[in-house]
Parts: C-alpha cells; sequence; structure tokens
DNA sequence: TAGTAGGGGCCCAATTTCAT
DNA sequence: ATGAAATTGGGCCCCTACTA
C-alpha cells in the first residue's frame, strides 16, 4: 500500500505518522526463526540487511510493512548513508557497510499475524496488533502516531527535528497490498531555493524544448553548481525557457567549478541571467539539490556580478 | 578505468477506468 | 456521453555496484 502526495489532510478521522526517509520493505517472519526482507518492486533484499535478522522471533509468524532507515548521530535518518547499503550483495562488502552504517527498521503495518490476514481490518486495530507484537530488538521500532486532531502538531515536530515529513492514514481503512491509496496521504515539508540557469540540455537538435536545466546558487567566489533539475515544467514551460535560454548562448560554463560537472549530453551554456525557483528535498553531502523540482521563473532577468 | 545498470524517488503527460 | 480520477509510461536525479 502506497501513499498519495498532497496536502495534509485534516478532521477527525485521520490519524498521524512520520514519513521516514529510507527504502520501504515488507517483512515476512515464516515463525521458524527465518526473516526474509523484500522491497517495493518485490526484489528479495534479505541479504543487504543481515542485521535485520535480528527480528526473528521464533513461534512468530507475521508479514510486517515499514521502512528501513539508516540514522545518523542525532537519530535522524540519512538517505545518503541508506544508498549506500541499498544493493550491496558481497558479503565483505554488505558487512563493512553494516558496520559504518547500521539500520533500523521502522515498523507500522501488520499485514498477517499467526497465519491470519489481517489486512481487512481497520487501521487503529492493525496498529494496536503491532504495539502488542513481541519484537524487543535495538534493530526495530514501533514509532508513536499522533491520534485524530493533531495534524499540524506531527508537522511541527518533524519540522523541528528535520524529519522528511506526515503521512496521514485514515483511521478506518484497511489494509491495500500493492496499491497507492487516497487513504493515507504523505506530505513533506519541502524547501525552495533561488537559483539561476547556467545551463541546459535540449531535448533533440531543435533546441525548441529542454531536458533538463543546469542550475547554480551563489557560491564563495560565483555561481556553485548546485545539479541539474529534469522535472517540474510542463510541455509549454519547456518551450518557453528553450526560448529564453537560446539567445543567452555563451561558450565556458558560467560556475566557478566547473570541473565536478559531468554531463554526458550536449550541454548549452548560458549567461546566468535568469532566475527561478526549485523545489527540493535536501541538500546531498556533495551539495547537490537532491530531488530538484523547477517551479517557475521569479522576478524579470537581471544583469549579474558573476 | 570507464561505461552501464539498477534501486529509490519525483513529476508530467497520456491513457484507461470510473463515476455522473 | 462526458468529465474526473486513477494508472501507466517515460524522463531525470542521486548513488553505488557490476561488467567489460
Amino acid at each position: 500500500m502506497l501513499a498519495t502526495p498532497g496536502p495534509l489532510p485534516t478532521g477527525g478521522d485521520w490519524a498521524y505518522e512520520v514519513k521516514w526517509d529510507g527504502a520501504r520493505a515488507l517483512v515476512h517472519l515464516p515463525g521458524d526463526g527465518g526473516v526474509l526482507l523484500t522491497s517495493r518492486t518485490g526484489r528479495l533484499v534479505t541479504d543487504s540487511y543481515p542485521e535485520l535478522g535480528a527480528l526473528a522471533v521464533p513461534g512468530l509468524a507475521a508479514v510486517l510493512d515499514g521502512e528501513i532507515v539508516a540514522l545518523d548521530e542525532t537519530g535522524r535518518p540519512d538517505f545518503g548513508r541508506m544508498q549506500q547499503r541499498m544493493g550491496l550483495t558481497r558479503p565483505a562488502a554488505v558487512r563493512a557497510a553494516a558496520r559504518a552504517y547500521p539500520v533500523t527498521l521502522m515498523l507500522f503495518d501488520v499485514l498477517r499475524l499467526g497465519g491470519r490476514d489481517t489486512t481487512g481490518l481497520p487501521y487503529t486495530e492493525r496498529r494496536e496488533l503491532l504495539e502488542r507484537l513481541p519484537v524487543d530488538v535495538p534493530q526495530a521500532a514501533v514509532p508513536p502516531y499522533w491520534p485524530p486532531g493533531l495534524g499540524r502538531v506531527a508537522m511541527d515536530w518533524t519540522l523541528d527535528r528535520g524529519l522528511e515529513g506526515v503521512v496521514a492514514k485514515r483511521v478506518g481503512s484497511r489494509y491495500e497490498p500493492g496499491r497507492r491509496s487516497r487513504e493515507w496521504i504523505k506530505t513533506k515539508h519541502v524547501r525552495t531555493v533561488e537559483v539561476r540557469i547556467g545551463g541546459w540540455v535540449p531535448r533533440d537538435e531543435g533546441e525548441r524544448a529542454l531536458r533538463s536545466l543546469l542550475v547554480g546558487v551563489a557560491g564563495a567566489v560565483g555561481l556553485r553548481y548546485a545539479g541539474s533539475v529534469g522535472t517540474g515544467f510542463s510541455e509549454r514551460e519547456s518551450a518557453l525557457l528553450a526560448e529564453l535560454l537560446r539567445p543567452l548562448d555563451t561558450p565556458a560554463p558560467p560556475f566557478e567549478d566547473s570541473g565536478g560537472i559531468e554531463v554526458e549530453q550536449p550541454v548549452r551554456w548560458v549567461r546566468p541571467v535568469l532566475v527561478g525557483e526549485v523545489e527540493f528535498l535536501e541538500w546531498t553531502r556533495g551539495g547537490r539539490l537532491r530531488a530538484p523540482v523547477w517551479r517557475g521563473l521569479r522576478g524579470p532577468p537581471e544583469v549579474v556580478p558573476y
């Protein structure tokens, strides 16, 4: 069951949970002391997270839903660390990564318990089952939730702690396996930043539309490259931007450190006079925008000191 | 060593399904 | 029949592993 993105729902029948920034996983506990983990796409990922073998409780047969996260020293999920765990299969590599960045499983739902399908039960009843589970290991947690009426509180609380956002769940809803449902609504804390366009990748030879924008933010001595943005603009905006960018052509990258930019596609550099707004999740360790979305041009084109 | 592939996520646009 | 909602497909981003 997947959440639909949207504004925070309010009203008497929504409960709220933290939106954990990691990798979604289903935990299969056959009851014989084994553990199997599957990813959102159904891939078997057990071998990548050996420490989660600790979840096995002899006699407990269940299927649970949760998010695998790699917490930093402050207890906040660090997606960069998580990425260093995902996809690893070589035992030596897995061991080394597990020692450096151990993961925790945040459990938030029960799909089967003791051979019984629990997906038909309402959210609140599944939560009760979840909280009564005899899973008591440091590698797993059952984070609390906020009852109806406290949606704003949940948003403020998660914002204060630098968490990604909130997932609202309708208290009477059943679990819908494999589906994206409106009974779960995810609301992210979005950040925006003002950027200058320093280059672009045309969609084709005609250069009448764009594939992506290369943007920068104010750096120490000039424009610092912040990554490329490939979504958020409609067909119309794409055409308009291409039209505005074509006359701004310049031979060299306008960024202060052009060495770090790796683009295999044909890039057109431009004088960085166009200012726009980009919505993004967070800054990566390398100073790039994570999950950037173009939100539009801001203000008139300006003559800039770069 | 360089290039390719794949996982996770996001959005737009097109298509299909569902309601009125 | 018509419009809205849901689903699917295609791109792009970030990061790392795998392959040649």
